[in-house]
RNA sequence: UGGGGAGUCGCCAAGCUGGUUAAGGCACCGGAUUUUGAUUCCGGCAUGCGAAGGUUCGAAUCCUUCCUCCCCAGCCA
């Protein structure tokens, strides 16, 4: 617990520390950054040093590769790199890592923007946007490529991919030097500008970093850091034909940016050495200065019932199993956000689980706690009989209604309240009434007294029968001075609880009835298939009965429907006037049945 | 069997320049409030820090050995 400056937002908790906050106190503590400059945008030494002191204390980065929809595990990454950015007076870069053309493509780029903005992050700060495309860089990497090359730091190499894999040694055995390794400086230059004029075919030749085919670390081994392919690019079109490899491509992006955070996932631990090499070089030669940015690396989100591989979502969706990238029961986040999950509740959810090394599998429950817990707090009450059977009231008149008061929200009353209507027939949740009841249960049964929510206290008298022996109807009598919010309504104390709509003022509705889409807390472990252990129930759609202000539900919006759960109106498939909801998570119940 | 990481309560996770009663959250178990079996509120919850040795007045923190798990041999990121 060392430090007090953990946030901007003195409202809301410090998020707990963890071993990067740690890092960028030290980091500040030592004063670091002071007299960086920011030229104003990405640059290379002598444009940052001719531009002003930079106003963020850091800069972090979020780097995806368009190449796929975002998932919760991205949401992890975002609101950490954000939110450091936020609590350090920092500014959080969002980068597009699009230096592979034939994998990326625009319509990635827009749901990313879209879901960064949607989970509350902006890259709005001191005045300018930091949206920024690695493929915008291309120039300032080629240069450094020739950069390194003139210093007799990389060579073009004509081994087939094949001969590239057998000459890199095994992770027990070193490697074999490249016969084209030590090709003399102006071959080398002379080679990749024909590269990049087009000069050679796609996979003829390859530009490599000269280091140690002998290092134990395998990246080291003069890895690759040009590739010829001829392949159009979403941004930079046809104008290049050669492509930086992710290994070069990010340092350098990091630098021009200014970068002094570089937070990264446990896999990428083995290139760091490749990173700093490769930065020490480039400042070596003048393109950056002094401090360069530090690459650190956490563990990646596993969350227990859930894929999260592209592969397997990929497969999840091509192969039908899920509707599509926005099923609501997948965990992308365009998913999430149509089955009901709220950005408060992922950056809740982000905090809660913290950051570390450590390898680790969070329980799917405590993002639905978190998701609960705002959800709680921001949704309104409305009542939704999900399973119905009618109730009659047999001493209350044909043909009357009256008004009954519902609180939007109990721990809100500034919120108001609505008025429901009460009659003589209501439909009831099936499980609120029993023909024999079992141990414990105090709801509706024979001779048992329960309270209709927000209205009277009944006394059930009966129940009917269908031939399949399904209870339809049940039937009760009412107490006339119990009614809810009159003096009376003490006067009588019952246990059960229940909602109920009238069925001469409900709407009725779709609702889907949504729950995991596995069965299994570690899909496809112990050598299953993970198709294998899909939930066969994800998705149940049921016709409910709602109360008539749920008509006018608003697509996306979300309510507490009492004693389910939430609720969310479906963006899609909700038209005006008719809106189709989607279970978003149930209550808690502790009643076990 | 090369290199790089990680092992603290059921699940996360602080602490790890040696000295605290080993934080906190989630879960769980009690109990109170409650016109949602919800929420909220109170209380409980690691003689123990992967294991075994060692150093020390004192070790989760230092040393030694061992065990387990994860990552790396793309012209992917």
């Amino acid at each position: 617990m060392s430090s007090e400056k953990t946030s901007n937002h003195s409202s809301a908790p410090a998020p707990a520390s963890n071993f990067i906050r740690a890092i960028i106190e030290k980091d500040l503590a030592q004063n670091k950054y002071v007299h960086k400059k920011w030229a104003g945008s990405p640059g290379d030494a002598a444009q940052h040093a001719a531009g002003e002191s930079d106003p963020a204390k850091i800069r972090t980065r979020f780097p995806p590769e368009p190449n796929g929809y975002l998932h919760i595990g991205h949401a992890k990454s975002i609101c950490l790199n954000f939110g450091l950015a936020r609590d350090y007076n920092g500014i959080c870069h969002m980068r597009f890592d699009d230096t592979n053309p034939e994998k990326e493509e625009q319509e990635y780029v827009d749901s990313i923007t879209e879901m960064v903005q949607w989970l509350g992050f902006g890259w709005e700060a001191f005045g300018q946007s930091h949206l920024y495309y690695a493929s915008n860089y291309f120039d300032w990497m080629y240069q450094a490529a020739e950069a390194l090359i003139s210093k007799g730091l990389a060579y073009v190499d004509q081994q087939t991919a094949d001969e590239m894999r057998a000459n890199r040694g095994t992770l027990t055995e070193a490697g074999k030097d490249s016969p084209y390794r030590n090709r003399s400086v102006e071959d080398n230059l002379a080679l990749f500008r024909e590269m990049r004029d087009g000069k050679h075919a796609d996979g003829s030749m390859v530009l490599r970093a000269k280091i140690d085919m002998a290092s134990p670390n395998i990246n080291m081994r003069d890895p690759a850091i040009y590739r010829i392919k001829r392949a159009h690019h979403h941004n930079t079109g046809d104008q290049w034909c050669i492509y930086p490899m992710y290994t070069f491509a990010h340092p350098i992006e990091d630098a021009l940016e200014q970068i002094t955070h570089s937070i990264c996932t446990l896999e990428f631990e083995d290139q760091r050495p490749f990173y700093d090499w490769l930065l020490e070089r480039l400042a070596e030669a003048g393109f950056f200065a002094h401090p360069l940015p530090k690459q650190y690396e956490f563990a990646r989100l596993n969350l227990t019932y859930v894929v999260l591989s592209k592969r397997k979502l990929i497969q999840l969706v091509e192969e039908k199993h899920v509707s599509g990238w926005d099923d609501p029961r997948l965990p992308t986040l365009a998913g999430a956000r149509r089955r009901g999950y709220t950005p408060e509740g992922f950056r809740l959810f982000a905090d809660r689980i913290g950051v570390s090394k450590a390898d680790s599998w969070i329980e799917y429950t405590i993002l639905e706690d978190c998701m609960r817990e705002t959800l709680n707090e921001a949704a309104e009450r409305r009542i939704a009989v999900l399973d119905p059977i009618k109730l009659v009231i047999d001493n209350y008149p044909e043909g009357q209604s009256e008004d009954c008061f519902a609180p939007n929200h109990p721990l809100k009353p500034e919120l108001g309240k609505r008025t429901i209507q009460l009659s003589k027939t209501l439909w009831i949740e099936r499980e609120d009434f029993m023909e024999v009841p079992s141990k414990g249960y105090f709801r509706l049964f024979p001779d048992n007294m329960v309270r209709l929510r927000y209205g009277y206290v009944v006394k059930c008298t009966g129940f009917e029968k269908d031939a399949a022996g399904n209870v339809t109807t049940v039937h009760c009598e009412y107490l006339p001075d119990t009614k809810s919010g009159t003096p009376g309504s003490d006067s009588v104390k019952v246990k059960g609880n229940i909602h109920w709509v009238s069925a001469a003022h409900a709407y009725q509705a779709e609702i889907r009835m949504y729950d995991r889409l596995f069965k299994e807390a570690h899909p496809g472990s112990a050598d299953r298939d993970f198709l294998d252990d899909l939930n066969p129930n994800s998705v149940t759609t049921v016709t409910a009965q709602l109360e008539l202000a749920l008509q006018d539900a608003k697509p996306a919006e979300s309510f507490q429907f009492e004693r389910h759960g939430y609720f969310v109106a479906d963006r899609k498939d909700s038209v005006v006037g008719k809106p189709v909801f989607n279970r978003t998570v149930t209550l808690r119940d502790a009643w076990q049945k």
